[in-house]
DNA sequence: CTTATAAAGTCAATAATACTGACATATATT
DNA sequence: AATATATGTCAGTATTATTGACTTTATAAG
């Protein structure tokens, strides 16, 4: 009694997702992971008096080890003037170290220090444990499904850069 | 030659998706998805000059037509202060109306006007056609998948919360 | 060598979203 | 009548982002 609210296609498979309220029901489901997946950092940042503008930062710098400032940038999507304040903190305070560049020395390459390792550890910790007993309890095709769909989400441009980075 | 990086469990099945490596490509999935997730319903927002905390609202006041505010406030996570400025700007450029409770005339009901509708549309065909693509490149099972993961790193609480309304 | 471009950093002003705390109003409950 | 609940509001503050203008240092191009 509800097929005049169905998508009309050709194919069954697509018939079987495809309707405005599973589509809905994708969209609430991403905002409510979201928050979950960002709640147990926020927890951590506070004795720091951060916030996730930091731990994007530690993350990004601890997954690729010595990249420009204009790299995190580019990464991160947003202006050198917000970016500035986040890095100037975690240099003052002895997490990061910016290394004048070998080759260009205008470059700095960005590392974590001993302090910011910690840090970093904390935080993907608790976050790399919720994702862990995810993964668990959605077992292993799920898992394979959750990525490749996300893949998909992502833009194009996004999608391509993160991928090549992998090969 | 990274063995020593490896989890050791007794399955098999465990120890193909759940290396450290593993679990950060799926943290930082999450994130560069979100963001993509959200990029297109921010172009529309700034048509009105209007933010997420706006589009939040607007979903959740069509998704549960007549829903309290204390109701809207335990789904958003936020402070009654942090909504009312928000709900305020909604109620008085005519996207949102509050009608007194019938039973109890302390509570307010809120609903989208046409206008606010009209918003509403704009936004989820723009996050739904995204999520449409997604969903068909990914195809049917990724897409049970996916919704799986999404719903085991939810908090407890929050799972509970969405999927008893579902029943 | 001089000029132009590029990478990084900084200052100032502004905006959106959140917070805490205090308090007001109307309605219900005890 | 006293208390509790639902909503709304005022004031002050914090985080993260923005735009615009400008500086410093270093490389590249003429």
């Amino acid at each position: 009694m509800a097929d005049h609210n169905r998508v009309v296609t050709n194919s069954m498979d697509a018939m079987l997702f495809l309707t405005d309220d599973q589509l809905l029901q994708g969209i609430e489901l991403m905002y409510f992971a979201y928050k979950g997946f960002t709640s147990d950092p926020d927890l951590i940042l506070q004795n720091y008096s951060y916030g996730r503008a930091h731990h994007r930062a530690v993350h990004f710098i601890n997954r690729r080890k010595g990249l420009k400032v204009n790299d995190l940038l580019d990464i991160l999507g947003i202006t050198k003037q917000s970016l500035n304040r986040v890095l100037r903190q975690l240099i003052d305070d002895g997490l990061v170290e910016s290394r004048v560049g070998r080759l260009d020395k205008r470059e700095r390459n960005l590392f974590l220090t001993e302090e910011g390792k910690e840090l970093e550890r904390q935080l993907s910790d608790a976050q790399r444990k919720r994702m862990r007993a995810a993964y668990r309890a959605a077992g292993s095709d799920a898992v394979q499904g959750f990525r490749l769909v996300l893949e998909k989400i992502m833009d194009v441009e996004t999608r391509n850069r993160i991928t090549q980075d992998k090969e």
